[in-house]
DNA sequence: TGGCCTTGTCATCAGGCGTTGACAAGCGGC
DNA sequence: GCCGCTTGTCAACGCCTGATGACAAGGCCA
């Protein structure tokens, strides 16, 4: 996970960068509370007092994560009527669990670090916050029209619930490639339910 | 949360059933990583130490108290026909949540114990091994008939994804009764649907 | 070349964790 | 009454965490 291991070039604003993408790597890959400074920093190849000086505390570091992730509103991205078959592709098939320390493209990318780091009690405020700002409620007005936000929970619920079911089942390794193609196709089948009304 | 304060008579059985009340009403609320020995102890009104010397490590004490819960097969009980709109109620008013340090009668408190501590890499093993075994594995049976497998991913997926939900809306506080009725009811057919095929 | 701000390192702190082994107190049997 | 086992307490250990302030070294400017 080391990304640079010659002497890196003193410049602020490249380190403060990597620093940010070493952490958001992990904070995709493990809770709040399972990631530490000294991790993060051990992946730049700095010392983990730099963080505290560039960022402040760890949660300002997770915050900082979480603003440089696309927003929620990306998962709406593309055509409408494709929404379900979309999202249930990329949890079934794990397109969304890819997590590289590029330039945090994947859609899902930010959703996932929520819910990695759900439970923990250090965390809580900032992931039901920035849950509901960049992902119930971005959702619920791209649905719109009657019974919205109930659709859009429904929604946020299966989607949250297999990404979750997929984490648990290591990657839904006792279905053959057949059943996967039925899951998706139910899940897709139920999202664009709910989209469509 | 102390749930005795007058001197705790000698007794070696009660004082480890107290302890494991206190623990599975400390892991129901808590991820495994937020909940501490010296917590539990407290609540018991016991040193923390006792806990060590009667269920070993916490991750025993964990074990214990996941195996103290009723089997998640007592999900299924009662009418077939009921499955959809029993399980939609329970989460989406909130019955499952309550945790009283009682006798460990709600159905599905294995299940929130298991959410509570997703994400924690120490908790993980037994996390994965336990929601397998107790929950995704007798409901495909339970379920029954073709394509079993993917029906019960998609059906646990919707019922922990909705459970995560309420957790991150404060039980659909953003919701009106009438609201709630409503997603009560769509989890409900959409829940129902996949058990019947 | 010398000064100085920036960038990064190092040692250290206070606090929390699970766990351990030595010790105190209750209590039944001889 | 005293022994010995059980039940519970206490102090401490080693480890890890996030955070801090003092210090070293790079690099620009005069």
């Amino acid at each position: 996970m080391v990304l640079c291991d010659v002497p890196r070039p003193r410049n602020a604003n490249a380190t403060r960068q990597a620093i940010l993408e070493a952490a958001r790597a992990r904070f995709c890959a493990e809770s709040y509370d399972d990631v530490g400074m000294r991790d993060v920093a051990r992946d730049v190849g700095v010392d983990a007092a730099l963080i505290s000086r560039y960022f402040g505390s760890k949660e300002d570091l997770f915050v900082a994560v979480l603003d440089s992730c696309k927003n929620g509103r990306d998962l709406m991205d593309g055509d409408r009527a494709d929404f379900g078959a979309r999202l249930a592709r990329e949890i079934v098939y794990g397109e969304a669990a890819a997590c590289t320390p590029d330039d945090g493209s994947g859609r899902m990318r930010g959703l996932l670090i929520l819910l990695r780091s759900i439970g923990s009690s250090k965390a809580m405020d900032v992931v039901q916050h920035t849950s509901n700002t960049r992902f119930f409620e971005p959702l619920t007005q791209w649905i719109g029209g009657a019974d919205a936000p109930v659709r859009a929970r429904l929604a946020a619920g299966l989607i949250m619930g297999m990404a979750i079911s997929r984490e648990l089942s290591d990657g839904f390794s006792n279905l053959d490639e057949a059943q996967k193609a039925a899951l998706a196709g139910r899940m897709a089948d139920a999202l664009q339910g709910l989209v469509d009304g």
